[in-house]
DNA sequence: CATGAATGAGTATTCATTCAT
DNA sequence: AATGAATGAATACTCATTCAT
C-alpha cells in the first residue's frame, strides 16, 4: 500500500516504478532509465521524446537503453501498463472476493474512500497518469487494454457495490451505468482541477471532497 | 448555427473547417490540407504526424502544405486556433450582454440547452476537438491561450447564471466554482463517454440527458 | 562615360545597369529585375539568393523573372558578363587603335588617369562588382572568361604603354609582367581598401592617389 | 613550422588540418570529415556546397557529420577560425615581445621573410584560404572577427616596424597605413598571381621575390 | 554488462522551375 | 505579357537502433 501515503515529495512516483517494474531484479541503471523516460515522456509526450534524451537524464550511455528496452514503444509500455494496473489496486485489495466482503456501510463511505484514495495515487503517480493519459489516444493497443482491462473491471466491481446500495433503498433508481458515470467524473473532473488545471491554488482538500461527496448524493437541488 | 445539425456523417467536420478557416478564401488544395491534417494530427498527434502524409492525403505535393502554411506549427494553430474560439460560440451567441437578457428561467434548463448544443458540436467536431484535448498539453502558449479565453470566459460566464440561480433559491448554497466544476464534469463525462468510449453502444441521447440532468440537479439520494 | 562622373547616391550603378543590359531594348520589369538581382546577389551570393526574393524586391511575379531569363544562371551571367566588359572601357575607348594614339606622356599620367578612372567606376559599380569577385570562383566558365578576356586584354594593352615608357627611359628595367602586376596590385589594394575595409573612414582621394602613384613610382625608398 | 616546408602535395592541408583541429583528439572520420568540408566548400562555397556531399566525400554516413559538428555552420567555422589564427602565426612567433626584439634589420628582410613565409603558407593552406576569402563577405560575424583580430593585430604590429625604420632613415616619410597598404597590396598581388591566376605557369620564386621587393623600395623609378 | 560511435531512413522546409490562366 | 499556384527534388538536421569494443 505504499502508495496510499501522503505528503510525498513531487517524484517519489519513483517508489512507484520499483513496485511497477516487479521490483527485485531491476538494476540501479535500470530504475533510472525508467525514472528519467517517465520525466521525459511526461514532458513532451512518447512521439516528441529522444530516446538519447532519456539516457542523458538517466546518466546512461544511449545503447544501454536498448539493453534493458529492446525498442523505444517497449518502454513506454513497460511504463503504462503496470500505471493501468495500479489503478484497480484498491479495488482489487479491498473488494477482494464477494461483495459481502465489502467494508462499506453506505455508498457515501465507498464514495469518499474512493476519492481519496485515487487523489493520493493520482497525487504520487501524476505523471505516470499524465503518460497514460496522454499516449492511450495514438496507441490503439494501449486503449483496447484499457477500455478491457481497467474500464471494465472498474465498471463491473463498482456494479455490484452500486446495485447493493440501490437495492437497500439507499441511492435513487437511475441506470447503474449512468450512476457510475456520473460519480466517476464528479469525482475525476475534481481530481483533474486539483492536480492539473489549477495545482497552485489553495486547497481544503477534505472540505472539497465532502462537498463533492454532498453533491454527488444531493445534486445541486436544494434540501 | 452549423453545428446544431445532428446526424452528420463522420468527417462532415469539413464543413466546420470552412467555417473555422475564414469560409470564402479558401482555395480547394488549402481545404484538402486542413482536412487530412485534421485526420492526422487527430490520428497520430502533433508530434507524430508527418507533414509528408498530410500532403498526400490531401493529394498534393510537399511544397504546397508549406505554400499556405508557412510551418507544420503554424497547420495545427489554424486548426486548433477557431476551434478555441468555437467552443465560446453558445456562451456568446445566447448569453450576449447581461444576465438579465438570459433566456433560461432556470439551471436545469441552462443546463440541458448547454448539454445539448455542445454535445452536438462535440460531434460534429469530434477530430478537432481531439486534436485540441491532445496537443494541449504539449504547448504551453495553448495551455494558457485555453485558460485565459476559454476556461475563464465560460467560468465566468456560467458564474454569473448560477448565482442568479442561487439567489432565486433554485439551486444549494454550494461553493460556486464547486458547483461549476461539478456540472461540466458531469456533463464532459457524459460527452467523452458518449463519443470516445463507447461510440458504438446504441445511446438514446435524450433519456440519457434527462438522466444526467437529474443526477446533477438531484444527485443519487433518493427522494 | 556615364560611369566617370562622381558623387553618385550609392545605387546609381542603375544607370549602369540600363548600359550594361543593352539600353534599348529593356521593359522596365526587366530592369527592375537586373537591379534586383544585383542587390540580392550582392548581400548574399548566388547560391544564397532566392529567385523569389528577387521577384519580390523587383516587384513581379515569381514566374516573370524566368520570362526574362530562362534560369537562375542566366539571371548571374547577364549581370557578370557586362560587368567584365565594362572593367574593359578606358582602355577600348581611350588607347583604341595604335599605342601612338595614346594621350599619355608620362606613365605617372597613365597611372593616375587609370587609378582615378577605375576609383570611379568601383564607386559606382560596387555591387556588381563585389558579384563579379565573389561568383567568379565558384564558376568555372566565369573564370576562364575572365583571366582571358579581361585580363589578358588589359595585361596586352598595359604591356604595349609601359614598353613604350620603358624605351623613353621613363621606368626601370623590370619585367613587364612584374611591373604590370606591381602597378595593378597597389592600385586594387588602394580601391579594395577605400571602398570595401574602410568605407566610412573620412578619405582624401586626391591625397591618396598621389602618395600611392609616387610609391609606385619611386617606392619606399628615402629620397 | 610545418607550414614552413616546400614542395607539398596539392592536399597537403591535410596536415594541417590536423594541426588546426587540435591535433590530437580527433578521430580518422573526423579528419576524413574535415577535409572533405574543406574540399567542397573550396569548390563550391559554403552556400552551395551540400552536407551529403561531404559525407559522402568523407565515406561516412550523413548522420556522422553532424555528429562531430552540430551544424553545417560549425563545420565552417572549425576551418575559418583556426586558418585565421595560422595567419598571425609569423608575427607572434617571431616578434612576440617588443620591437627591440625584432630579429629584421632593415624593412627589407621584414617583407623578404614575411613574403617567403606567407607565400609558403599560402601554398600548403591554398582551399584554406580561398574558403576564408570566399566566405568573409557573406558572415558578418566571420568579417568582424577578421578585421579586429587579423587584420589590426598584423596593422598594428607592422606599424611597429615601419615605424622604426622610417625613424632609421631607412624608408621614405609617407603615412604609415599607406605604406603598409602598399607592400601589403604588392605582396598580396604577387601571391594571388603565383597562386590562383597563373599556378601552371613556370614561376622562377627566388628571382619574383627579389623583383617584388625591389620594386616595393624602388617604385618603378630608374636608378 | 556497458559503451558510444556509426548509421541511414525519416523530417520539416526551401526553392528553381513550370504552366494553365 | 504576366501571373502565381503548384511542384518535387534537394537540403540540413534528427533519432531510434545496431554493434564492435
Amino acid at each position: 500500500m505504499a502508495e496510499e501515503k501522503t505528503d510525498r515529495s513531487d517524484d517519489q512516483w519513483a517508489q512507484e516504478l520499483l513496485a511497477i517494474g516487479g521490483e527485485e531484479h531491476m538494476t540501479p541503471k535500470q530504475i533510472a532509465i525508467l525514472k528519467a523516460a517517465v520525466e521525459v515522456f511526461a514532458e513532451k509526450g512518447y512521439a516528441g521524446a529522444a530516446t538519447s534524451e532519456i539516457a542523458q537524464k538517466a546518466g546512461v550511455a544511449e545503447g544501454t537503453v536498448f539493453r534493458y528496452y529492446k525498442t523505444k514503444k517497449d518502454l513506454l509500455i513497460s511504463i503504462i501498463g503496470p500505471t493501468m494496473g495500479k489503478l484497480l489496486a484498491p479495488f482489487i485489495i479491498r473488494n477482494f472476493g464477494s461483495v459481502l466482503n465489502s467494508p462499506y456501510e453506505t455508498y457515501e463511505d465507498f464514495l469518499r474512500a474512493f476519492i481519496v484514495n485515487r487523489l493520493d495515487f493520482a497525487r504520487n503517480n501524476f505523471k505516470l497518469l499524465k503518460i497514460l493519459v496522454q499516449e492511450i489516444p495514438f496507441h490503439p493497443s494501449l486503449r483496447e487494454q484499457f477500455v478491457e482491462n481497467v474500464m471494465n473491471t472498474i465498471v463491473e466491481k463498482v456494479s455490484l457495490q452500486l446495485e447493493r446500495f440501490k437495492e437497500k433503498g439507499q441511492i435513487a433508481d437511475v441506470p447503474t451505468s449512468a450512476a457510475i458515470r456520473f460519480s466517476a467524473s464528479a469525482a475525476l473532473g475534481f481530481i483533474m482541477t486539483r492536480l492539473l488545471f489549477q495545482p497552485d491554488k489553495d486547497w481544503n482538500d477534505e472540505e472539497e471532497v465532502e462537498i463533492l461527496i454532498r453533491l454527488i448524493m444531493h445534486g445541486l437541488s436544494p434540501k
